[in-house]
Parts: C-alpha cells; structure tokens; sequence
DNA sequence: GAAAACATGTAAACCGTTACATGATTCC
DNA sequence: GGAATCATGTAACGGTTTACATGTTTTC
C-alpha cells in the first residue's frame, strides 16, 4: 500500500507534492487555528482520527519541518498553571501548499490496506468461529463508531464550523455509511457462516 | 498506515507476529496452491489486490524469507516454452503459522489511512468544485468496481473455490457492499455540493 | 505522595515502495 | 527485429511507528 513513500497509499506523482500526508493532515488543522503540537495530538484523537492517526512523535517531527518549509510559524507561548508551549500558525504560504496538496487529488485508486479482508479471505484455513468472532467484532466496533458519530453530528453545527464549512459533516456522514454496511456485510455474512456448521 | 508496523496498520501485538502482513498474504495465497512469485504477482493484481497488493519486489523478497522460516519449500521447475520458474508450497509448519496469524485477529481498531476523506475534510481550503472533482471521481471507480466485482462473482462458484470455501464470496460481498456505500454517499455529497454554489 | 494530564522530543527499527537491472521466450 | 510476456531479483530510500527519555502541573 498505500501505502510507503506511499507509505499507506499516498502516491508522489509525476509532479512532486512536496507534502507528505501526515505534513497535509497537520498543516491542514492548523488551517482550522493555532494550535501545539499536543493540541494536535489531542485533535487527531478526536477528529481526523478516523481516517488520519499520526503517532505523537510524528506530529512533534512533522512541525518543525513545516516552519523550516516557511508553512508555519512556531510562538512559545508561557502558561501560569501548565508547562509553557509552542503553539504553531500556519502561513499564506502553508495555506498555498495545503490548497495545492488538497487539489492535487488522492491516488486513483481506493488505497487498499485492509488485514481483516484479508483474513477473511484465507477463513478456510481455520473454522467458522474464529472467523464469524472476527466478523461479529467488527460489527461491534461499527456500532460503536455509529454512535459516536451520531453524537458528534450536531457539535459540527456549532463551535468552529459553521454552515460555511460543511465538509467536517459530508466525512461523517461518510463514516455513518461506511458503518452502515459494515454492518449489513456483518449480519449477512455471520448467518452464512452459522449454515457452515 | 498505516497503516502502516501498520506500517499501515497492522499492530505487533504484545505476542509477537512472526508473520508481517505481506508474509501473510503470500502464505495464504500459497495456501490455495503452489504458486511462483510470478504467478503470485498476477494473482495479486486481479484477486487480493482490492485490499492488499504488495510490490512485486516485495513479493520476491518474502519468499526466500519464508522458505528461511520453514513456512514454504521452494522447488525448480524447468519450462520448454518459458523460462525456468521457481515455485513454493506451503508446509504444514506454514500452514500452522498462517492459522495462528488469521486467529490473532486484526488490530481492534479499522486501520484508518484515508488520504481521500483527509482532502474532503479540509475542503473549506479549496473551492466546491474541487472538492466535487474529487468525490465524482471516487464516486465514478466505485461504480466500476461494483461492475468489476459482479463479473467476478459467478466465477467464484466455479474454479478451486466450492461451496466448502465462501470465504472469498464474503470478500467479494464487502467489496459490493462497500462500494454501494461510496456511491450513495458520493450522491448525496455532491448534491450538498450544488447548494453551496 | 501517587496518578493523571500536560508538554516535547530522540533514536532506532520496520515494512514496504520505487527504481533499476537482467535475461529468456513468444508473438507479430 | 521489436514489443509483449514470462521470470527474478537488488539497492536505496522513506514515511511512520514503537520505545524511550524527561520534566511540569494538577487532582485526588
């Protein structure tokens, strides 16, 4: 995949990108504010975290690359009752590139990286069970992420986004689709595996 | 990613793997028969490839390391008409090793490496119709994947797969299933799209 | 005084990719 | 004779992760 330079499905192009994924997923929320890299951290968690989970050392690695690129700036900024931090802006220029990465368009094809499929696909090799246990976990997980993602529907009307910026709302629905028939595969496929015996 | 150790995706797990992903998958693939890594990388581009397609080079560096492990035999097989092959089979310790790695389980959360909705998040930095672009082009390999996959689906009754192994048809069912989503999640979208102008 | 949250980083390894290299054979 | 397919690898790179390291402040 897409995966490596790519790393997991992210291809460079003909025409360089200058921008790695995980430096568009950072600078792309600075984009949205001011923020540390723990800020970062905690958003990653929380938000993109569904399609984007940098890992903490790769966010603090991530933003000095951006100020040394001119996409950013760093300020310290001293706190009274929590350790002082760096908060990082992004510059018109840090824009730009976010815009030109965002533009360039993803790699053709739908990055294909996915172990369970993949364990599914060679079930024969153990029984039903152990199979249908992965499949009816999965269908937990989705359920899960169905109610998250029903919470989070209407915060998306408030704070920082407004009906100017819609996009937030279409990944989530995107979520709340793709969990959907997650589950729908996940019933269908579990009575099919209980008629194997 | 991630995946990435995922590297995309893909957890060590506190009990160690010994399998990667990659290994995996050809372990598996050499699991429905003896194959040549030749044979493996055109199995890959029309069977596994929806959810995972390693290099070809990758392919050829795993399985020297496989027969090191104990997991596969090579044996040379001389051609008249085509050059020489190499090809492997799986050994019952492989065998063993792949069913261990199949019940190990996928890590708990979907691996999550979405440089696509990563773009569509961000999309208040570009223009609507960018982002549209975007979505119709996805919306667009969907639609011929689900073309791709119904082609596919009677021949699965067919071949080495009988009704003793519907393991592949489940995949298959993802695939339809998933790209059902896409495609109403890409309608409503690009409605949603037109009304911001 | 311990645990949790805040805050930032370094070093090493990993897993897979791209680019390159080579050569046989078949088909036109 | 050239293109396509068959067939196998090597070398270098690179983006991301894990594990480690360190220290402050708040809460209980």
């Amino acid at each position: 995949m897409d995966h490596t330079k790519q790393q997991r499905g992210e291809g460079q192009g003909s025409i360089p990108n200058f921008l790695t994924t995980t430096e568009a997923a950072i600078l792309g929320l600075l984009g949205l504010g001011e923020a540390s890299g723990y800020d970062l951290s905690r958003n990653v968690e929380t938000g993109i975290g569904m399609f984007w989970s940098p890992a903490q050392s790769g966010i603090y690695a991530v933003l000095p690359r951006l100020v040394e690129k001119g996409f950013a700036t760093p300020r310290t900024v001293a706190q009274e009752r929590r350790p002082d931090k760096q908060v990082y802006r992004i510059t018109d220029e840090g824009r730009a590139a976010l815009r030109r990465w965002i533009e360039s368009g993803p790699p053709e094809p739908d990055p294909a990286y996915n172990p369970f499929l993949l364990r599914v696909y060679f079930g024969a090799e153990t029984s039903p069970d152990v199979v249908a246990g992965h499949v009816a976990a999965r269908k937990r997980e989705a359920e899960e992420r169905i109610v998250l993602l029903r919470e989070l529907k209407p915060a998306l009307g408030g704070i920082g986004a407004p009906a100017s910026d819609p996009y937030r709302g279409f990944v989530l629905d995107w979520g709340l689709e793709y969990y959907a028939a997650v589950v729908r595969w996940a019933d269908t496929t579990l009575a099919e595996l209980r008629d194997l015996d």
